[in-house]
DNA sequence: CGCAATTGAGTTGTGCGCAATTGAATTGCT
DNA sequence: AGCAATTCAATTGCGCACAACTCAATTGCG
């Protein structure tokens, strides 16, 4: 049994749909649980990022977390302007500009420790559950975007 | 064997980042795909619900979506611009904006036939896997949603 | 070496997404 | 009927995402 023609553009049947709809889902739990920290869902990323990883240049920056200057200059300037994060130009690379947590970026990852935990419990998924959702998540990102060189 | 508490933290580890990322993913798939048709990717959700529902309020499109006024006005404003639909106010509650495809939104109908295959083409899962991320998906949503009053 | 091509940030412009507010219309309650 | 509470759309303001562009620094090639 197959589907009609006609259904194939039923909204329900979109799977980006669901996608999006679930990403604006955690957006507003990451909002609630975030506002305590003065953060946003993509400061919070790249803190993670900086936590992890310690200074690099907005280009890495943007590696990791698919995202271009046309984001991510305005973002550091907020973050900058927080006190959170310090940008200075690259001493042997003029072009690049390196990026690092302050003490106060530093002393953040304290509070936000408790921020994943939260967000698990909100999605009432067990661990094992939401590392197979992420894989599959992750397939499909590749599979996406090597479909759009 | 238990992750360390440390490595909660890490970016691989977030499953809204895998969902971020997918979902920005489908939007350059998308952005390619509809180009041709002249609309953004919200814009086509909106006349996937007109095609299935005719003519409905600027309520009902939102709860469709799951998105409200202050998303919906600008963008139906555009696709009235582009002569896609119609706006008017409701003759028997004059607070309601009744939004309809023109004759223009309904002949898109049928270009807009081959997206969804050529969108599933793009990801490379076949239509079980599809439709089981997609009820794993909706399940998070609800979970999300109900955790967030 | 000298100059073209490339690289890295930043800026501009457009379009979401959402909170907060406004203002008009409607409903409900007494 | 009269007035408060609610409902609906629109607007404002802010932040993100992305394309297109600028500009300076660097690389690479002849």
């Amino acid at each position: 049994m197959t589907t009609p023609a006609a259904d194939w553009l039923r909204l329900d049947q979109q799977i980006c749909f669901s996608l999006n709809a679930a990403s604006r889902a955690f957006g507003g739990v990451y909002r609630v649980i975030l506002k305590d920290l003065g953060l946003t869902y993509p400061q919070y990323l790249v803190m993670l990022v900086l936590w992890e990883h310690g200074e690099l240049p907005v280009k890495r920056l943007g590696e990791h977390l698919r995202l271009d200057s046309g984001t991510l200059s305005p973002l550091l300037k907020r973050l900058e302007a927080a006190g959170l994060v310090q940008r200075e130009r690259s001493a042997h690379d003029e072009r690049s500009v390196r990026v690092r947590p302050t003490g106060e970026g530093l002393a953040l990852r304290e509070r936000a420790a408790e921020v994943p935990r939260r967000i698990a419990a909100a999605t009432g998924f067990d661990l094992d559950e939401i590392q197979d959702l992420r894989a599959r998540l992750d397939r499909l990102t590749a599979a996406l975007d090597s479909a759009t060189p």
